[in-house]
RNA sequence: UCCGGUUUAGCUCAGUCGGUAGAGCAAGCGGCUGUUAACCGCUGGGUCGGGGGUUCAAGUCCCUCAACCGGAGCCA
């Protein structure tokens, strides 16, 4: 293997060296051809000058964009502006050679026109960008619950339980399609004869699963791909996603609530470290100002309101609001980007919301009304974690869950961990596409995930 | 799913009052002694998203379908 170009562009100038990668751009003269070599290793391309004397000169001169090479010379310091080293080629060998249809230009593209080209855009500089930060916000999260004894629960991806409700899920089944579908004596399809001997779907939340770790483990987190069979075409959702699910054992909602910050706090700030030249590529084509914004939320810490303060704040904001303000009714989009955006600047946790409209298993306030829920809402994205501290109580778990209507006998485990050395524990889940948003500025879910599932839409 | 918008060359777009199509980049050819999305000259490239309608005449007006984009709902 040879070394990348992030390594030669931060090495001394050095005889014979080896370069490989895949031209941006070209520039071709009568005697000299300046190759921009990019491997996805850094922003930045390596410059490759070639010389009239370099043997196959003319079908250098000919390369286009895309074309991949080898580049073998000299890395020496480079006379002209506009770079520390370049290097002077002493051969160069064109290992795949691009069409002149190739659809990637040395110039700006619509991201519309690049979700066509899926296979292609990642050798582009925003999307090179947006994946080297998505692996660098992926391993500072591992670190972060790592560094704090957390253990990573790998949570089942098939399930047969489907976690409050929440969203239509994709069915799982080994069923011919095509063919009769068996039937049970009521007439409705026979799971019992399927696969699982049992009617299963796609994860939508590790959570439940995350708890019964939790109980054990006491801090825990799950990481993986989530589903959600909603039809929800905006540039915020996607079919597939991956989300983060802390969950704690001995907790309460304000742990929860620290937690939250510190961990927003933590992975951003890594990602600050590490991709430096990829946030300030993205300050300057993506959002203006971005630097500065993480840079503050790294310092700041984040207000905080309970729904009741909130729903007041917001009557009387003056605003006029699409939808009416009303305590017992859910923050509306516009509603949440006023209180984060306009009201205080910056993230902000609003939390005890009215039980009606939160999930069954959110532990309920000594008021009767509230649950000890919280959101995280940030400038720009809206929620990115929706958290709580969970019901441990065994018989107000069980009047919640009549209340929402759920069969007790499919929760019978859930039931279960109450009674047998249940405590206090909290969580959330964090959105890593939303979070990655939030980090880089992209505006559109479909551009920061290598290839979005979206309905009418899983090519690739 | 609902509301709004867009669809013109490979890409990004312009196209006035309805009168038969334009630019930059890309591609091809030529030129240029170090370029930085290099530069200069020339050439080719279009069923104006599909279908229907109005009109002497439609890229332009009307209807319809589709795709894409933005917003809403649902949420992460």
């Amino acid at each position: 293997m040879t070394e990348t170009i992030k390594c030669i562009l931060a090495s001394e100038p050095q005889p014979g060296i080896v370069a490989e990668g895949w031209l941006r751009t070209t520039r071709a003269s009568k005697n000299v051809v300046f190759l921009e070599l990019n491997d996805g290793s850094c922003l930045e391309s390596l410059q490759a000058v070639v010389e009239a004397s370099t043997p196959g000169f003319a079908e250098i001169a000919a390369l286009g964009v895309g074309s991949a090479v080898r580049v073998q010379g000299d890395l020496i310091p480079s006379p002209a502006q506009g770079q520390r080293v370049e290097l002077k080629a002493a051969s160069v060998e064109i290992v795949g050679q691009a069409g002149a249809d190739y659809p990637l230009q040395k110039k700006r593209h619509s991201f519309e026109f690049l979700r066509t080209i899926a296979h292609l855009r990642p050798r582009a500089k925003t999307f090179g960008a947006v994946f080297r930060v998505r692996h660098a916000l992926q391993m500072a999260i591992h670190r972060f619950f790592d560094n704090r004894g957390f253990i990573q629960v790998h949570s089942p991806i098939i399930t047969a339980s489907d976690c409050e409700g929440a969203g239509q899920m994709f069915r799982v089944t080994t069923f011919d399609l095509d063919g009769q579908l068996p039937k049970d004596d009521a007439g409705k399809v026979d799971f019992k004869r399927d696969f699982f001997e049992t009617a299963t779907s796609l994860t939508v939340s590790g959570q439940l699963e995350g708890e019964i770790f939790a109980l054990a483990f006491k801090n825990v987190y799950t990481f993986g791909p989530t589903f959600r069979a909603e039809n929800s075409n905006t540039s915020r959702h996607a079919a597939e996603f991956w989300m983060i699910e802390p969950e704690m054992a001995f907790c309460d909602l304000r742990g929860d609530m620290a937690l939250a910050q510190d961990f927003i706090q933590c992975i951003v700030m890594e990602v600050l470290e590490r991709c430096g030249e990829d946030i300030d590529f993205f300050d300057q084509w993506i959002e203006k100002g971005l630097r500065k914004k993480l840079e503050a939320l790294v310092k700041s810490s984040f207000e905080a309101m309970t729904y009741t303060e909130a729903v007041a704040a917001l009557a009387k904001s003056g605003k006029s609001f699409e939808y009416q303000v009303s305590w017992g009714a859910d923050l509306q989009s516009e509603h949440e980007r006023y209180l984060t955006e306009e009201l205080v600047g910056r993230p902000l946790f609003v939390i005890d919301y009215p039980k009606e409209i939160k999930a069954f298993y959110m532990r309920q306030n000594d008021d009767d009304k509230t649950v000890a829920a919280m959101d995280l809402l940030v400038p720009q994205v809206g929620e990115i974690i929706g958290g709580s501290q969970r019901e441990d109580r065994l018989d107000r778990l069980e009047a919640a869950m009549d209340r929402f209507g759920l069969d007790k006998q499919t929760y019978w485990w859930y039931l279960d961990l109450r009674r047998h050395g249940g405590v206090p524990h909290a969580g959330f889940g964090l959105g890593f596409e939303r979070a990655l948003m939030y980090l880089t500025g992209m505006q559109n879910i479909r551009d920061v995930i290598p290839f979005a599932r979206v309905p009418g839409s899983a090519e690739f």
